[in-house]
Order: structure tokens, then C-alpha cells, then sequence
DNA sequence: AGCACGCCGACT
DNA sequence: GTCGGCGTGCTC
């Protein structure tokens, strides 16, 4: 059947992408009165919408349009005079879009800061709102006010909101605002936003490079000035860092920017010190908690090459660049590099494809790679570094594991760790307990009759938090009472299991002269509370550390002389085909917490399972051994990076629904050209009901990209037309690090 | 996703 | 009599 073209009139028409889950751009024509020869790819545009008013950014400028001219509209207004995107920035969204197969509109909406998307100038201040004088007597007098207009008076104070508070009060806090705007009892401001940090009036030198440094920054600056991407394998206390500064430098001499990528977690003000202190030029940092308004800023610094260093968490990769000379990603393996919701883009893959179109090195570090990475470097398609020794020399900690099933245990902590644990601290070192599980217990558990107290909403049972006191579901953030008798039986119920809380607890009564720290999500609610429990530590006012995976991460401890993983068996089961890559990856990253200085270093591994092939492989061969056997399991069961992955996922308040779904999905993709890609399931998720949905997925497995890549464009636009499709929320998730 | 339109139930 | 529940159609 032939698709009958319309051509509108003459062009140029202007192809947009807006921000709606629609799988396509929206034709328009230019404003009325606006220039064509200034028309640009790049540009944002105001358009009308259905019955509102958008805007977009301008992909394409169009000869002519397969819309029928009747329902071409045009444009309200150009937004900018130059593009906010270069090429390279518009070329690698869409190519994002298209790879992950998110609708475009959404993907350009990730790229810009929250101010361009709302149509703010891109040399805006930042708008705020204060109660006015007439306000705050209001406020405080007897004035008629509504409750939520007080309550919002009050909460201003003698302060300031911006659109980030706003939107997290929720609800219809900008109404109330508006009304309180208008009998003029708040009024708005704007804000000046520095621009970015100056620079240090001195810079240091830094450490001289070890020889493995300098050859890994010899051939890392060699390749300036073309695609090469690397992996730096470095094991922990190596000195990656630095070799990242030297490259920078040297890109900074040849006048080029660089970007620096790192995980969530690790973006703290000591990582950031460390660039700081060393280069004589600005430095744009962007991360989640900065204000519309200073990411504004931070942005338009990278863009317009005021700041030549960049350094930011996962978003970062679409910053816009006028000359980038290098690209480094530190920590590769961190899972916070691919987004887990909506457009579900790997920010560190993207960092290749970025490097590639500008034609400039990629730096892939990490101590534990993620096999993809090794993968690459093995294939060839990645030139590996290694730095393999420790820069001051410690020598490799003692790895050790003691086995549950024979050594007597206080609440979960083994006597032998102990007893060794008592011999470090009277060493005058500390101690650092890790353990993957935040709260009390795992379980409330009725010895009764077996009863355990289960979330409402979701397949799983509450946590005790015992602090809090509340059980706490940690999948949907759910919140109960603590029942001091079973429900059902009436009979005293008992937690069961460790959690961080308790294993606090047991550590304040095996050492009672020790100060306990402990750092987990619990008690490092906001951003800058982990550099005050840090402190404690790095003060030696505490002794021992207790913590969850965020111990792990981008934190020195140069007194810790001896690192206790607590329970690594719940990595060794776990359903995922990546569980035994994280686990190890978790070990080794906190294992290298151990001996930082000159004191040599132990690790101890509490398991039920020490003969674990994993665990032997991990602990007589290290992880580039581990890595090897993983590899060849993976090849052998047709796992990534042997093959490519992508799960089709839907959820909907109703049982039933999402199944049906994905088999209405599975047989729309029946008559398309299957070329070696297998459909495995539809099935329910490992966790069928979560915060009150019921979810399940579909597998596509390929031996290669292109066929995937190729069924997944045939099928997805048909998912639309299947009548659950509007019942379910259903998202494609492509390269995805889970399929549980 | 929004948003409008349209058609049936329990309420000021 | 209407307010409002959510099915369904549409967005250049």
C-alpha cells in the first residue's frame, strides 16, 4: 500500500521534537515574520499543542511534509538566536532516542536543564519567590488567609522557594502561590546565579606519576586528537585519578575541554577539591542537587567553553561542548550510569559514541571493569591500561573467609572476626563492617506460627527499623506499626536476620570503647550528611564504620586496617544473570577500603558457602580471575556481552493485564523478520506486585545489535495499537542491567 | 502523558 | 437536576 504524500506548500517546515511519550516529531511551519535562512536545527520553538502551548526543539528543517497542509500549524515563536544543542549534542540524542527506542521528545527533554525546557531564556537568572512584607504581617496577624495559603507563608518564612521546592511541595502549591502572588503578600525575585567557582589563584603540581601512571598517560595523550577508547584498569589506591588529571592537563594546554563522568554517590566535595586544587581554570560541576537555576549555569559555563572542565553524574553527557579533547568515565562498572526509568540510556556507553562522532579518547576507569568493558578490551575494540600497583605501597590485603556453618556467631558476626576485629582497634586502626541490608532485620517472624509481617502492596516482607520504630517495606517505602504479638496467633513475635541497625547494636556491646559510625541510607538522608559522619572517621573519633554499598563508594578511609563483609551469600543466589559481577565488584571495591597507608591490609569474608566457585575463583586469582570465569559462563550460558539483551516490561494495578499485554505484544512481532532474535516469555516479574502494580516482562535475545535493533523498530510502533497498551504502562528497556 | 469529549451513577 | 468517574480519541 502506498502512503500518499502531501507536500504543504513550500518549505522550509520545521520537524520538532516535544516532550510526550509520542513516538515521532511534529511538523509546523515557521512563525509568521521569522527569517528562514536563521532557521537552525537545534533551536527551541514554542508551538501549539492539542490545546496548549509546548516547546520543542527544532531536529530537522524539512523540504516538504507528508501531512496534509490542513493540519500543519504554525509556530508561535522562535526561542533562540543560536542553537542550545550543537551537532554533535543533537546528533547523539537522537541517536540515544533511536538505540534505546525512547520517544524522542522525552529524550531531548532529558538533554536540557529544566529551565530551557520551561522556555527560559538561556541566559535567564534564576526566579524565586519570598513573602512580602504585607505577607509576613499577614501571615502573623488575623488577616483571612486559607489553610494552605498559610501553610505555604509559613513555610517561606523569612526564606525563598524555587521551582525545585515548589514542585516537591506538590499538588496545587503553584495555585496557592499564584493567589498569594496576586493579593501581593509574595512576590517573586531574580536570583543572580554565579556562574561557576573561579579558579584557585594557585594550582599544585601533584604527585610525580609512578611509571605504570606516566606510560598509561603517555598513551592516553597520544591518541589526543582521535576516536580511542580505553579502559584504565586500576586497582583500588592505584592512582587512577591522577592519571585522569595529567590527560586533562594536557588537553587544557592544547585548549581543549574535558568531561569528567562520575556515579551518583561519588560526586562529593572532596572529588571535586581534587580537580579543583590542580587546574587554573573553571570548573562546571552539575549534579541532582543543584538548583534550576545554578545547573543552568553550570550548563551554559560548558557550553560556551568558559569552564573547560566538566564534571557531572549520568545527565552530564549531554552537555553541549565547543571542543571537547577528551571524555573520562571513572568507575565504569557503576550501575547509577544507565538510568533505571524512563529513557533508560547508558550514559557511559553514550560516552563512546560521543567520543567517536567528536573524534577525541574516551577514558573507561574502574579497579573492577564490568565484563562488557573487558569484553571490548579483549575483542581489541579498547586499548587497556593497567596500573597495577597501590601508589604508597601497602602491599595486597590478606583475604580470608570464615565459614558460618562451623564458627560459633554474636548476631550474626562471627567469634574469629571478632577476636580480629578487638586485635585491629587495640592496634590503634578501624574497622569497617559492610553489610548490604539497611535497617534492623530483614524479618519480623512469628515463632508461632511461622507467620512474617508482608508489605500491603508489594511481594515482600517489611524490614524492622528498629530506631524508627516502624516496619518498612524497601520497595515501595510503605510504613507500618511494629506489632508486639502476631496477628494471627497472638504469640510474641521476634525479628529475625541483620540489618546495619542491629549489627550497630552488637558492635556497641562487643566493643564498647569503639565508637560506631554508621552510613547508610537511614542516617545519610541529605546531601552533605556522609561528610559529617566521613569526618567522624577521618577525625579517629569513631573506630569502627558500619555500612551499606555507599561505604564502598569514591571514600577513602587510610586508617581502616581490617574490612568484614558481612554476609556474601545473598550475592552468591541472587536470580540475576549479574549477580556474581556485582558481588564481586561490591567485594573488591570494599576490600580496597583496607589498608590504605603503610599498614598492611585484611579482608574477611563471612559465608555459609566458602567453597563457592565464585568465591574461590575471586579470592585465589583476584578479580581479573574471577572476570575470566564469569566471562566463559557467560559465553556459555548466551548471556551479554555474548549477547544482546532487551525486556519488554508492563505494569498495571490490575493482575491480569500486564500478561495479557506482553502476549498480545508477543504475537504482534509473529510476521516480522525474526533473523535470529529470540522472544523469551512473557513472565511475571520476579517480584510479580510491587507498590500496589502487578508486573511482568518479555525477553528479546540476539546474538547480535543490528537484528535486534531491526525487530525492535518493526515491533514497537505496533505495541500502540494493541487495546491493553492504554490499561498498562509499558516501557522497552534496551542493554538493560537487570531481568529478574 | 495531557486534555477534551462523552456517557452513566450518587449527591450538594 | 448536576458533579465526577474513567473509557477513547487525538495531538503536526
Amino acid at each position: 500500500m502506498n502512503k500518499v504524500t502531501f507536500t504543504a506548500g513550500s518549505g522550509p517546515f520545521l520537524r520538532v521534537a516535544l516532550d510526550t511519550p509520542l513516538r515521532r516529531s511534529f511538523d509546523y511551519r515557521p512563525p509568521a515574520g521569522c527569517n528562514p535562512a536563521a532557521l537552525r536545527p537545534g533551536l527551541r520553538v514554542e508551538v501549539p499543542f492539542g490545546s496548549r502551548t509546548m516547546v520543542g526543539v527544532i531536529v530537522e528543517l524539512a523540504g516538504e511534509s507528508t501531512l496534509p497542509p490542513a493540519k500543519l500549524r504554525t509556530a508561535h515563536s522562535v526561542l533562540d538566536t543560536e542553537p542550545v544543542l550543537d551537532a554533535v549534542t543533537l546528533d547523539l540524542v537522537r541517536w540515544a532516542a533511536e538505540y534505546y527506542h525512547h520517544p524522542i521528545g522525552e529524550a531531548y527533554a532529558a538533554a536540557l536543564p529544566s529551565m530551557l525546557r520551561a522556555g527560559r531564556p538561556l541566559n535567564a537568572r534564576e526566579t524565586r519567590w519570598r513573602a512580602s512584607s504585607e505577607g509576613r504581617a499577614a501571615a502573623t496577624g488575623s488577616s483571612r488567609l486559607g489553610p494552605r495559603q498559610r501553610a505555604l507563608l509559613d513555610a517561606l518564612g523569612a526564606g525563598s522557594v524555587g521551582d525545585e521546592e515548589l514542585d516537591a511541595l506538590g499538588g496545587t502549591t503553584r495555585d496557592v502561590l499564584r493567589a498569594l502572588v496576586k493579593r501581593g503578600w509574595v512576590e517573586s525575585f531574580d536570583v543572580e546565579v554565579p556562574a561557576v567557582e573561579p579558579p584557585p589563584p594557585s594550582v599544585a603540581e601533584g604527585p610525580a606519576p609512578t611509571s605504570a601512571q606516566q606510560s598509561a598517560v603517555d598513551a592516553i595523550v597520544g591518541a589526543l586528537g582521535t576516536f580511542a577508547p580505553f579502559l584504565l584498569h586500576g586497582v583500588t589506591g592505584s592512582g587512577k585519578t591522577e592519571v585522569y588529571l595529567r590527560v586533562i592537563r594536557e588537553a587544557l594546554e592544547r585548549g581543549q575541554q574535558a568531561l569528567v563522568l562520575v556515579p551518583e554517590i561519588a560526586l562529593t566535595p572532596q572529588a571535586v577539591a581534587r580537580f579543583r586544587a590542580r587546574f587554573a581554570v573553571p570548573l562546571a560541576v552539575l549534579h541532582s542537587g543543584l538548583t534550576a537555576g545554578e545547573r543552568l549555569a553550570m550548563w551554559r559555563a560548558a557550553r560556551d567553553g568558559s569552564a573547560p572542565v566538566v564534571i557531572g553524574t549520568r545527565s552530564a553527557i549531554y552537555v553541549p561542548l565547543p571542543n571537547p579533547g577528551v571524555i573520562v568515565v571513572d568507575e565504569e562498572h557503576d550501575a547509577s550510569y544507565k538510568q533505571q526509568e524512563g529513557f533508560r540510556y547508558s550514559a557511559r556507553d553514550l560516552a563512546v559514541i560521543r567520543a567517536q562522532r567528536h573524534g577525541i579518547p574516551v577514558v573507561l576507569g574502574s579497579a573492577t571493569p564490568s565484563l562488557e568493558t573487558l569484553q571490548n578490551a579483549i575483542a581489541g575494540r579498547y586499548r587497556r591500561v593497567d596500573l597495577p600497583e597501590r601508589a604508597g605501597a601497602a602491599g595486597k590485603p590478606r583475604v580470608a573467609v570464615v565459614d558460618l556453618r562451623v564458627q560459633p556467631q554474636t548476631h550474626g558476626i562471627a567469634t574469629p572476626v571478632a577476636i580480629a576485629a578487638q586485635r585491629h582497634l587495640e592496634a590503634g586502626a578501624q574497622v569497617l563492617f559492610y553489610l548490604n541490608r539497611r535497617g534492623f532485620a530483614p524479618t519480623l517472624f512469628c515463632p508461632g506460627c511461622g507467620w512474617t509481617a508482608p508489605c500491603e502492596q508489594c511481594d515482600a516482607r517489611l524490614t524492622v527499623h528498629r530506631r524508627r520504630h516502624v516496619l518498612a517495606c524497601h520497595h515501595c517505602g510503605a510504613e507500618a506499626p511494629v506489632p508486639y504479638a502476631c496477628p494471627v496467633c497472638s504469640t510474641e513475635v521476634r525479628p529475625v536476620g541483620q540489618g546495619t541497625e542491629r549489627i550497630e547494636d552488637v558492635l556497641d556491646e562487643l566493643f564498647p570503647g569503639a565508637p560506631v559510625v554508621r552510613v547508610d541510607r537511614d542516617t545519610i538522608r541529605k546531601r552533605g550528611e556522609i561528610e559529617t559522619a566521613l569526618e567522624r572517621v577521618h577525625s579517629g573519633e569513631a573506630r569502627i564504620l558500619v555500612g551499606t554499598q555507599m561505604l564502598t563508594k569514591g571514600h577513602d578511609f587510610p586508617d581502616v586496617t581490617l574490612v568484614v563483609v558481612l554476609n556474601a551469600d545473598q550475592g552468591l543466589f541472587g536470580t540475576d544473570f549479574r549477580a556474581a559481577e556485582r558481588l564481586a565488584q561490591s567485594i573488591v571495591q570494599v576490600a580496597g577500603r583496607a589498608g590504605r597507608a603503610s599498614r598492611p591490609g585484611e579482608v574477611l569474608i563471612q559465608t555459609a558457602c566458602p567453597d563457592h566457585p565464585l568465591l574461590k575463583n575471586l579470592l585465589e586469582s583476584g578479580y581479573d580471575g574471577f572476570a575470566q570465569a564469569a566471562l566463559v559462563e557467560r559465553e556459555q550460558a548466551h548471556w551479554p556481552p555474548y549477547t544482546r539483551l532487551a525486556v519488554l516490561r508492563a505494569e498495571a494495578p490490575q493482575a491480569e493485564l500486564p500478561m495479557r499485554f506482553l502476549v498480545a505484544a508477543r504475537d504482534a512481532a509473529r510476521d516480522l523478520p525474526r533473523d535470529g532474535v529470540r522472544l523469551l516469555g512473557p513472565a511475571p516479574a520476579a517480584m510479580e506486585r510491587r507498590a500496589g502494580r502487578w508486573r511482568a516482562q518479555l525477553l528479546l535475545e540476539a546474538a547480535n545489535r543490528g537484528p535486534l535493533q531491526k525487530l525492535l523498530g518493526g515491533w514497537l510502533p505496533r505495541l500502540d495499537e494493541i487495546p491493553e497498551s492504554r490499561r498498562v504502562r509499558w516501557s522497552i528497556d534496551v542493554d538493560p542491567l537487570e531481568v529478574t
